[in-house]
DNA sequence: AAGTCGACTTGGTTCGAAATAA
DNA sequence: TTATTTCGAACCAAGTCGACTT
């Protein structure tokens, strides 16, 4: 590519570092851990370089876990080749045969995490609140220091409980019973300990609410959770809900039902390849030998695993391994960052301390690739019944028009209008077209539909062909390169024209989204790096920068709302993006050791005189509580949709003695229905704020979320309202894995770590939409399971025959079956009852997950570390749980100590 | 103090490929 | 194999929040 010359610089720079010293390598680490088994773990590495010409190779490597080719230097065997990195992926396969081998690495190596760590800490330290607990460094892991810590962190929630649920959906209960059939009593295994008890907090509500509510779970646990889960309603509510939410806010209406459905039954892939490793850590602990493998001290995990077999318990050794297999591969990458980081690191490293913020060195990319140009179709939509001439632009917007037939959109007058009003000033003031109404599009639309039909019935060698001519020319935008080392650049297509799909009752929805030019967009690249081509001759672009503060890589203003912008930035797997992640997860652990203060505080200002301080108090309550997001003021042109401060008084109601009702359309106008049990200054509270207001006030009339942001500044550095979605959603997930997993195979683990996630896709109200298809497919298993009790029944009969020594009955077809024994009779009859069972199971949960998405959470709210951890600790392999993207997005979590604790 | 700008995270839907069932 | 069904990646809208203005 175009990017030569710079990239030499660049490249030797690599250069070096790979071979450096560099502190932190990738391989480093797996060497420490594993050591024993490095001998080949080494050699692997080794290879690798020499593979690819030294530099390249690193580079490749490093980041992503794609096949890199750094463009420039000549090197670059093309991407695929590096075997080496080989990302993530899958455990099966492939390439790890040969890593994997024996050792298995474990997974990576990072050491960065150390120094945020103590960054972090540092700051905690300073501050105020007492904090205390220690905090494990990942590293070593204190055993037992977690568990107490994590008590009194608690969610909220868990305090009290929440309490109903709407029941509209029933799915609040559902959830929360359901889960208990599918793995029954999980108890907690005697070696975790339970922290709840202690929590002060919980200790005021909580409990009560048990009982009536649904939601209650059996598990002690319960009760600290985070109170949203509870049943909860929001998702499931939703539908039938809306209604009135709307009156307040009226907007989205919520699902039609539409489309997916999963199930959440998933079975478990094949995946592991698992099987390798042990656990890397170093040990250190103290072991306990006892039955938990988890508390075991690693230096003995992997001493069993080594050997391979079981120790003790079986099976749980096994759970480093498995982990840790997949996760090594991630690790490469984790070597460069560390090189640069060597150098800027320690400004780098600092979170956020930093320095002014400088995001990057060098950076080097070969700017956007546009969409392609118009194609005419020629095909004439009828007006009053006669086909029309358009011009080509006329044309155009006639059929993103015409292709959204099917949609909900064009039952909405506002979608209709805003359209209309784009499309007839490109008509213009004379045109034959007047209204839209006499408008067919039918032709134009059945021509989308075949040219659909057309694609799909290419033969595959076509789609491939096709596929590849477009990956071949956007391969060259795909890439960065960051300080010397290539990263996956995330979105490098400009957005194509088409009409805006704003969600709920967007005031703008129906507009036209007109064509990006490069003389919309600016650049931002390494001052000493070419500047990018422009791909469309004859054009240029906007402007060119040079600025390291940020990490944009081009924009332009958005064509809906000028005043906003779209930008192309680094893909997730990138090391910039991984190491805010880890930021935002270490900021989150920190208050946890603030936790207890700031609600001790609120608690005790929840009657202050003042009523600021009152708001702030019964806002930051609820946000911590219930999740709420902030909730920034929104213009008139935007979906009409709240977030706490924005909570008007008619989205709250009060319900004595003490409850409360929400129902509001929050982001992506997503209904919030939910009945919570508060404690009684909350409620008076939120009673006093509504008084003398009408419906439509806002609740918190002296709050907003600067106000609230800086308030709770005062409390812990760098605290906002968002970081207790983040809190609530990872320690929920932490405490449910550490007191609900016990012994069982990897599919019973994989059962456990989604009923998890699904708590905390509920206390978020992370939801999707019914998929078209769901009632079908439940009344198809309905069907289905009808019928094997009728099999069922059959085989009753033919094995009271059998034992008197009669032949089976006929079968429908009227012919003889098999005469069988009676022993045999009964295996079969054993055996379709575990499938009925199993089949009523995955029909649960399937009609329980129907509006809940757990992606959500997984990629924003939970802390990876938390998952690996766990993975390690049980043997489950990492794939079973996070899939290729977020195995690269994570491959900074992916060297926790097993014994990591939120 | 409020409003605006700017950058970056979060989030549901869509699209197409992969996995399964038929 | 073919027809579905499921799943992952892409897409892009919609939030959050800090900094800068007015």
């Amino acid at each position: 590519m175009a990017v030569e010359a710079p990239a030499k610089h660049v490249f030797d720079f690599d250069d070096d570092d790979d071979d450096g010293p560099v502190v932190f390598k990738r391989n480093n680490t797996l060497s420490s851990k594993q050591n024993q088994l490095n001998s080949e773990v080494k050699k692997a590495s080794s290879q690798r370089s020499d593979g690819h010409s030294g530099s390249l190779a690193s580079y490749v490597q490093a980041s992503n876990g794609q096949s890199s080719n750094s463009q420039k230097n000549k090197a670059i065997p093309s991407s695929k080749s590096l075997p080496v990195r080989s990302p993530i992926l899958s455990p099966k396969a492939s390439t790890s045969s040969a890593r994997t081998s024996p050792v298995k690495s474990p997974v990576a190596n990072f050491k960065t995490p150390a120094s945020l760590n103590d960054h972090s800490k540092q700051a905690l330290k300073q501050h105020k609140c007492n904090i205390v607990k220690e905090e494990k460094s990942p590293i070593k892991g204190a055993t037992e220091t977690n568990s107490d810590d994590d008590d009194d962190l608690q969610p909220l929630s868990a305090r009290l409980k929440g309490i109903s649920n709407q029941g509209t959906k029933g799915a609040s209960t559902s959830s929360t019973s359901q889960s208990h059939r599918l793995v029954p009593k999980t108890e907690i295994k005697g070696s975790t300990k339970d922290p709840d008890d202690e929590a002060p907090l919980p200790v005021r509500f909580n409990m009560k609410s048990s009982p009536g509510t649904s939601s209650s779970k059996l598990y002690d646990s319960d009760e600290k959770k985070p109170l949203a889960s509870n049943g909860e309603q929001n998702g499931s509510t939703v539908k039938g809900k809306q209604e009135k939410s709307s009156m307040l806010s009226g907007k989205r209406p919520l699902d039609k039902g539409n489309s997916l459905d999963q199930s959440s039954a998933k079975k478990p892939k094949i995946s592991d390849t698992s099987t390798a490793m042990k656990s890397k850590q170093l040990a250190v602990k103290a072991e306990k030998a006892d039955e938990d493998d988890d508390d075991i001290p690693i230096s003995q995990r992997i001493k069993k695993s080594t050997p391979t077999n079981s120790k003790t318990s079986s099976m749980k050794q096994k759970a480093a391994k498995v982990v840790s297999s997949s996760l090594k591969k991630l690790n490469r990458k984790s070597k460069k960052e560390f090189k640069n980081s060597k150098y800027i690191k320690s400004t780098k490293v600092s979170p956020s301390s930093g320095d002014g913020q400088k995001k990057w060195s060098t950076l080097l990319h070969n700017g956007v690739i546009f969409p392609p140009p118009y194609k005419l179709h020629g095909i004439k939509l009828l007006y009053d019944g006669r086909p029309i001439d358009l011009t080509p632009e006329q044309e155009e917007v006639a059929t993103m028009f015409a292709v959204m037939k099917d949609t909900d959109y064009m039952n909405k007058p506002q979608f209709k209008k805003n359209f209309w009003e784009d499309w007839s000033k490109l008509l213009g003031k004379n045109h034959t077209i007047k209204d839209l109404d006499k408008c067919d599009f039918t032709p134009i639309y059945e021509w989308h539909l075949q040219e659909k039909e057309k694609k799909k019935q290419m033969s595959s060698e076509e789609k491939k062909a096709l596929k590849e001519e477009k990956l071949k020319q956007e391969e060259k935008y795909m890439w960065a390169i960051v300080d010397g080392v290539k990263e996956k650049v995330g979105n490098f297509r400009v957005e194509p024209p088409g009409l805006f799909r704003g969600r709920g009752e967007h005031p703008k929805m129906g507009k036209l989204k007109k064509r990006i030019h490069p003389s919309d967009i600016t650049i931002n690249i390494g001052k000493n790096a070419p500047i990018p081509e422009c791909p469309i001759p004859g054009e240029s672009w906007k402007d060119i920068k040079h600025d390291n503060t940020v990490t944009w890589l081009a924009f332009w203003n958005d064509p809906i709302n000028p005043k906003e912008f779209k930008y192309v930035f680094l893909a997730a797997s990138s090391s910039l993006k991984g190491q805010s992640d880890k930021e935002k997860y270490e900021k989150a652990r920190m208050l946890k050791e603030y936790i207890r203060n700031i609600r001790a505080a609120y608690t005790k200002d929840f009657t202050s005189k003042d009523v600021t301080k009152r708001q702030i108090a019964v806002a930051t309550y609820l946000i911590d509580k219930l999740a709420l997001r902030a909730g920034n003021e929104k213009d008139d042109d935007e979906a009409d949709t709240v977030g706490c401060c924005t909570l008007k008084v008619g989205n709250v109601e009060c319900i004595p003695p003490n409850k409360l009702k929400f129902d509001f359309l929050g982001k992506d106008s997503i209904q919030y229905v939910n009945t919570v049990e508060v404690e009684l200054p909350v409620y008076n509270a939120i009673g006093q704020f509504q008084t003398g207001k009408s419906k439509s006030d806002d609740l918190f009339d002296k709050l907003d979320t600067s106000k609230l942001n800086a308030h709770l500044k005062e409390l812990m550095p760098g605290l906002t309202a968002k970081v207790f979605r983040t809190y609530n959603a990872s320690i929920t997930l932490d405490e449910m894995l550490n007191k609900e997993t016990k012994d069982g195979d990897v599919a019973e683990k994989v059962v456990i770590y989604q009923r998890a996630n699904k708590e905390v896709a509920i206390i978020c109200n992370h939801q999707r939409s019914i998929s078209k298809s769901h009632s079908a497919q439940m009344s198809r298993l309905t069907e289905k399971i009808t019928e094997l009790k009728g099999v069922l029944k059959e085989l009753k009969i033919d094995l009271d025959r059998a034992k008197k020594g009669k032949p089976p009955l006929k079968d429908a077809d009227g012919k003889q079956k098999r005469n069988l024994t009676p022993e045999a009779l009964e295996k079969k009859i054993a055996q379709t009852n575990a499938k009925i069972e199993k089949m009523e199971r995955d029909m649960q949960t399937k009609e329980d997950l129907k509006t809940v998405a757990l992606g959500t959470s997984k990629i924003n709210y939970l802390d990876p570390r938390i998952t690996v951890a766990w993975c390690k600790r049980h043997e489950v392999p990492i794939e079973k749980i996070f899939n290729k993207s977020l195995l690269a997005k994570f491959a900074w979590a992916m060297d926790v100590d097993p014994d990591f604790r939120f």
